[in-house]
DNA sequence: GCAAAAGTGTTCAATGTACACCCATGC
DNA sequence: GCATGGGTGTACATTGAACACTTTTGC
């Protein structure tokens, strides 16, 4: 080791989930079962494993408390003021993932892990512990941001969708509403669709399905 | 303390320092004097302090290596491989930073702090040592993209500057050439920019000097 | 008067925005 | 046949890109 292990920050990671549940944006808390700040919701999030990458310290920790697993993840920012914990140093490393409720249902129902694990209306947040207002308001930043320049949005969907699902996510992250001829236009060429069959057994006329062709969070880099 | 300390990762400040000489783009790097790594160069960089914020520390470490000090600093990202460094588990949290080698010029010839520190144009770059490549290549990113969206291409130069100073300024970041009349009236439709007086004492025509409205970095926040 | 850099406008292409009607299906 | 959401094109404004000549100064 390097220094005094007693001057040494304890470091964690944080995550901000957010979903689309009802047409709403959501993001995952936790209630918090130990002091500090016991009772008060938190985004998920614990220490760093000392032989363990800070991303899959972030996988595991939301698969521990949640049992989500295969979700769009990045790095966020890395917050280090030296009080934002009261139990010491703590330097936290944000992370920030989407991920679409649909295909986890069946594994949200299997486990038990999410019995203090509550989605939360980003509209109508509880009070947060430590500075994770602050976390979870740079998260929503860096989502609106994505969605503007890159392809990230598509992890809130499901392998096939139709134009107007992707539209309605845009609608909901970003808050506002869009023209749906210039909105089809923009996303068709942007040449990263590829047109699937015609959905059957709706009542109106059946939509075009689409996929993606390249994975997702590859147009432009996070930066 | 919350967990056992021998189970905590050290912490570490690194930064991809880059500057104008002389036309070219340049980085900061030191020769390691010590192991791993000795004689390598690498990012300036050092452990972060158990009360210290880490912008604080990554100021510090530069003030004391270098004798640099007002620069425009960011967060860059934070790379946690448990193999990154041979010394056991170190996280890092990079930084991005600019200096106006003119305006730190005294300080820089007042310190000895400089001997083993020096600017290397960055298209002949030695090997570095741990995984400072790829912290420099990000780092570079990261620059590149600021000049497309933000204002810190002003805190590479002085308070007031001329247009066609501004516009090497982007060229040479940027590697590559712009028309200056689309140029200048990109710059000016930003409207950040305030007249100065017209620069007297030049051989040719005499330019007109602009200084910046605003703050550096505010026009578009980082994410 | 000449060398050096500064300053300045128009045309064209591409992109973004506003806007409305018909279509295919289930019931 | 009607309710529901799906699908499509044109006109206009804005933005970005290409392009060349005249101006002001020091020497």
């Amino acid at each position: 080791m390097v220094y005094d292990d007693s001057a040494k920050p304890s470091v964690t990671v944080d995550m901000v989930v957010f979903t689309i549940i009802e047409g709403k944006l959501n993001v995952l808390l936790m209630k918090r079962g130990v002091e500090p700040s016991k009772g008060k919701w938190a985004l998920p999030g614990g220490f760093v494993n000392i032989d363990e990458k800070l991303d899959d310290a972030a996988k595991r920790e939301l698969f521990q408390e949640t049992g989500v697993k295969d979700i769009y993840l990045e790095q966020l920012y890395t917050f280090g003021d030296p009080h934002r914990d009261s139990r010491g140093r703590v330097i936290t490393v944000a992370h920030f993932a989407l991920i679409n409720l649909e295909k986890q249902k069946q594994e949200l129902k299997a486990t038990n892990h999410s019995v203090d694990a509550k989605w939360h209306q980003i509209d109508n947040l509880p009070e947060l512990a430590f500075d994770h207002k602050k976390i979870f308001e740079y998260g929503l930043k860096r989502l609106r941001w994505k969605f503007e320049y890159s392809t990230v949005p598509y992890s809130l969907l499901g392998d096939k969708f139709t134009m107007s699902q992707i539209q309605k996510v845009y609608e909901i992250v970003l808050n506002k509403k869009f023209d749906k001829r210039n909105f089809a236009k923009k996303i068709l060429t942007l040449g990263i669709l590829k047109k699937e069959e015609i959905k059957k057994d709706v009542s109106h006329r059946p939509p075009r399905l689409y996929s993606l062709k390249i994975p997702i969070g590859e147009i432009i880099e996070t930066i």
